[in-house]
DNA sequence: CCACAAATAT
DNA sequence: GATATTTGTG
């Protein structure tokens, strides 16, 4: 076994996007929930309502579209402490409602890096405590959520067993473009055989999830915010990796083509866990504010989540399809 | 409550 | 077609 990975940190550090690589976008997702939770809106306050764009939506609640949060054009900037201005939200009148509540999040795009991380997460924790939640707070994706995790994982064992049924004989020339996905990140062995304990596995240095876009300020000021409100917060221990929207490569070897789409998502329970039961790695808390609504599900782990600061959307994609938002989670570009 | 797998829906 | 959601089970 050359598990070599005495740096697999490292590796895994050096594989991911650089800065300068990524971002062609700025985009960046914010948690629709925590965006009506703040009732962000245009800067341009001018009208607390008019939350109609020219857009004529389908029947059904579709909640307020996600998009039209517009940044002026500044969005770079710091931390613009949006929220607050939006105190009424008591008697909310006509925009109030409860749009949050069936918001739909958007569909996940799973792109190689993304898959790669899940990979890379599910590996290192031993196939013995890769399940969804532990999976999820391990990748430590904004914006991704169990249910992300479970489905991709669901899909990603029934690929194993086939791997497995086929390993020698047969023609398996075709995979289904969902082994495509699946064949980007190479399978780590143990994944193979049902009997590996992730003994041997290290579990990572208290990883440090990794921290890149330069938006790594925004969260940084999220940080300082919720450090302000949480003076226990430890020095710079993991960021969560911010989703940003982005849909169709570039340019690149162009692996998924804008064809899928989905809605957008919240953040629910993606916060960090506590060493619940057996103490695996070491928790973390985070402030976070979460405003009403949502029963917040219990703090059994305290779960936070970071706050994205800036919040664009990307109206294009949804024409680019016939009305459907692609989200992927950080810019795709092969490694 | 959570994980899982299969079926079903979008 | 890829992902989400539902359903049933452990």
């Amino acid at each position: 076994m050359r598990e070599d990975d005495s740096d697999w940190f490292a590796r895994w550090e050096e594989e991911l996007p650089s800065p300068e690589e990524l971002m062609p976008i700025s985009q960046s997702l914010i948690s629709p929930d925590l965006a009506l939770a703040f009732d962000i809106r245009t800067p341009n306050h001018g009208n607390g309502n008019s939350n109609q764009p020219h857009h004529h939506h389908h029947h059904q609640t579709t909640p307020p579209t996600p998009s039209q949060l517009q940044l002026p054009s500044s969005q770079a900037n710091s931390s613009a402490e949006f929220a607050a201005d939006s105190a009424d939200l008591g008697s909310g009148g006509a925009a109030g409602d409860e749009p949050a509540r069936t918001l739909k999040r958007p569909r996940l795009v799973w792109t190689p890096q993304l898959h790669k991380r899940f990979v890379d997460a599910v590996a290192h924790l031993g196939i013995k405590n890769a399940v969804p939640k532990t999976i999820m707070q391990l990748m430590s994706v904004d914006g991704l959520t169990r249910e992300n995790v479970a489905s991709h994982l669901q899909k990603y064992r029934l690929y194993l067993k086939r791997m497995q049924g086929l390993s020698s004989g047969g023609g398996a020339g075709s995979d289904p473009a969902t082994d495509r996905l699946f064949a980007s990140s190479p399978v780590p062995a143990h994944f193979l055989h049902p009997n590996r304990v992730p003994s041997s596995d290290h579990f990572m240095p208290s990883f440090v999830p990794i921290a890149t876009l330069q938006q790594q300020q925004q969260m940084a000021a999220a940080a300082a915010a919720a450090a302000a409100a949480n003076p226990h917060l430890q020095p710079p221990q993991f960021h969560r990796q911010i989703a940003a929207a982005h849909f169709g490569s570039p340019t690149n070897g162009g692996f998924s083509s804008p064809t899928s789409n989905g809605q957008f998502g919240s953040p629910t329970s993606n916060g960090f866990g506590s060493p619940t039961t057996n103490g695996k790695f070491d928790p973390s808390f985070l402030a976070v504010r979460q405003t009403q609504q949502q029963p917040i599900q219990r703090m059994s782990t305290p779960s936070l989540h970071s706050p994205v600061s800036n919040y664009v959307e990307d109206l294009e994609s949804a024409n680019a399809n016939g009305g459907r938002t692609v989200l992927t989670l950080f810019p795709t570009r092969d490694d």
